[in-house]
DNA sequence: GTCTTGACCGCTC
DNA sequence: AGAGCGGCCAAGA
């Protein structure tokens, strides 16, 4: 099994997975990598994914990181299987429950602006960055909800 | 080929 | 209570 595939099997967890995140609803990277780490040996993971996840921890912690890579690859052409019109990305913050600064400055508006747009209430802290309560609009499942049905 | 960086998290000082 | 550091995986140069 090439490492190309295993990327992709993560790739497309994690697509999955933030598809699976309700409108108006907000999770972690930690949480994404969670769920695929949580979720049982399915057939289209490699065991190696498997094995990583089980090797160490429960949940493996250091996946979050490689999940925002995963969404800075995320593909804006429509046509691909994920695309950011499909995957819900703007649903998907750091752990403190604010929208990382990353690279671009006008991302983090945007995507503040989006969540806004889906009635999240957004909150700006004093350093101009990107502030919201989990408590509300917080959404993590244990694990994922099986809506593909067809086993 | 190798080396550095990155939309992170948790633990430690 | 706040700040700092290490660690993992993959893509880009």
């Amino acid at each position: 099994m090439a490492r190309s595939d295993e990327a992709a099997a993560f790739f497309h967890g994690v697509y999955t997975a933030i598809q699976q995140i309700p409108h108006g609803k907000v999770t972690t990277y930690g949480h994404i990598a969670a769920l695929i780490g949580t979720r049982n040996p399915p057939p289209p993971l490699s065991p190696l994914l498997s094995h990583l996840t089980s090797c160490r921890s429960p949940v493996p912690a250091q996946r979050p990181r490689q999940v925002g890579v995963c969404l800075k690859h995320l593909p804006a052409d429509p046509s691909a299987p994920f695309n950011s019109q499909n995957v819900p990305w703007q649903r998907v913050i750091n752990a403190k429950g604010e929208i990382s600064p990353r690279s671009q400055p006008e991302g983090s508006t945007n995507q503040a602006d989006a969540l806004r747009a889906e009635g999240v209430e957004v909150v700006r802290g004093a350093m101009g960055e990107y502030h919201v309560d989990f408590a509300e609009y917080g959404w993590f499942p244990e694990e994922l909800p099986e809506t593909d049905a067809s086993p």
